[in-house]
DNA sequence: GTCAATCAGGATAGAATTATCCTTTTCAAT
DNA sequence: ATTGAAAAGGATAATTCTATCCTGATTGAC
C-alpha cells in the first residue's frame, strides 16, 4: 500500500544485518534465503545501499555486508529516501504535481496531519529498535518461522 | 506514496462528475481535458467504475456518463477497493504476506493505530463532501487553474 | 435509414518495476 | 601463484502498470 518491494527488501534485509553479531559481515545469499526474496535482486539493493553510506560491503573470502558504525541509529525514513528518491515525502494523495497549503487538492487539508503521523512514525524507528523487537521473538522478519538450530 | 495512479484517476474523475450538474452525462473527454490526463487511459477506467456500480454510462449522441443513484454518498474507500483490489487494507508495511496481531512484522504495532487512522479518513470522505470544497473554490483538482468561460 | 458522436472492449505498445544472468574484480586461504 | 568464494556491475528478461489504437455496438438528431 505504501512501500515499494525495493524499500520493502531494503528493510528488512538491514534489520536482518543489525540483527547478527555486529562485525561479521553477513553474505547476500543468506540474506535472501533468509528472508526468502530473489538474491541477485537483493544484491542490487545492497548495492544502493552501500552507495548510500548505510553499509560496508567486503569481497573475496570472508566478504559480505556489514552495517557501517552508527548505520543502527538509521530510521526507515533515511532508507526510504534512498529506495523511494528524495520527493518522495512531497507526494499527493491524489497525484497532482503541486498540492501545498496554498493550492490544495481536496483531500489535503486532512491528510496532511495524518502523514505527518506516519513520517513521525518512520523517523522514530531505527534498525536497533527494529532489530531488538525480532530478536526477542515477539516479532518476526519472514512469512514463517524459520528452523531451529540445534 | 499510496495511490496507484489508476486510484487517483478514478477518484479525480468522480468528483469531478460529482462537481457537475446531476442527470447531465459528462462526456470522458471532458473529464480527462479537465483534469489532463490521457483520455483513452481515463476510459477503461471508467468502464471499471461502471462495472462497479458507481457510474451509470450512456452511449451515442448525449452520452456520457453519470454518477449512479446515492453514488454522492461513495466514500474513497469503496473506489479504492474497485480500483486497488479487495485486500489492499490488509497490506503489511514491510511486505510480510501475513502480519497480523498473532504473528507480525516488528512495525506492526506501531503501524495499525496509523493505518486505521487513514483508513477511517479514506472512509470519511464522500464523493459529496470532496466535490463541495472543489467547487467552494477553496481547492482544486487539477495542477493548474483553468480559464474562466465567459 | 443515414450520420455523427459516444461508450465497449480487444489488441497492442511503452514505461517502470522486479528479477535473472554473466563477466569482472577482489580477497583470503592454501 | 592458484584457487574458491564473494561483491560489482553491465546486459537482458519477465512482469506489471500505464497508455494508445482500432473496430464494433449504441444512440439521438436529422
Amino acid at each position: 500500500m505504501i512501500l515499494s518491494r525495493t524499500s520493502q527488501y531494503a528493510i528488512q534485509a538491514l534489520i536482518y544485518i543489525a540483527t547478527q553479531p555486529p562485525g561479521e559481515p553477513v553474505l547476500n545469499r543468506k540474506i535472501a534465503a533468509y528472508l526468502n526474496v530473489p538474491s541477485a535482486y537483493l544484491a542490487k539493493i545492497m548495492q544502493s545501499l552501500c552507495k548510500g553510506n548505510l553499509l560496508y560491503s567486503f569481497r573475496g573470502r570472508l566478504g559480505g555486508f556489514c552495517l557501517r558504525e552508527g548505520a543502527e541509529s538509521t530510521d526507515l525514513m533515511q532508507i526510504l529516501i534512498l529506495t523511494e528518491g528524495q520527493g518522495f515525502t512531497e507526494d499527493c494523495l491524489l497525484g497532482l504535481k503541486v498540492c501545498s497549503d496554498a493550492t490544495a487538492c481536496p483531500m489535503h487539508a486532512k491528510w496532511k496531519p495524518i502523514k505527518q503521523k506516519v513520517f513521525a512514525l518512520l523517523t522514530e524507528q531505527t534498525l536497533e529498535k527494529l532489530a531488538t523487537a525480532v530478536v526477542s521473538g515477539k516479532y518476526r522478519l519472514t512469512d514463517l518461522p524459520h528452523a531451529v538450530l540445534f
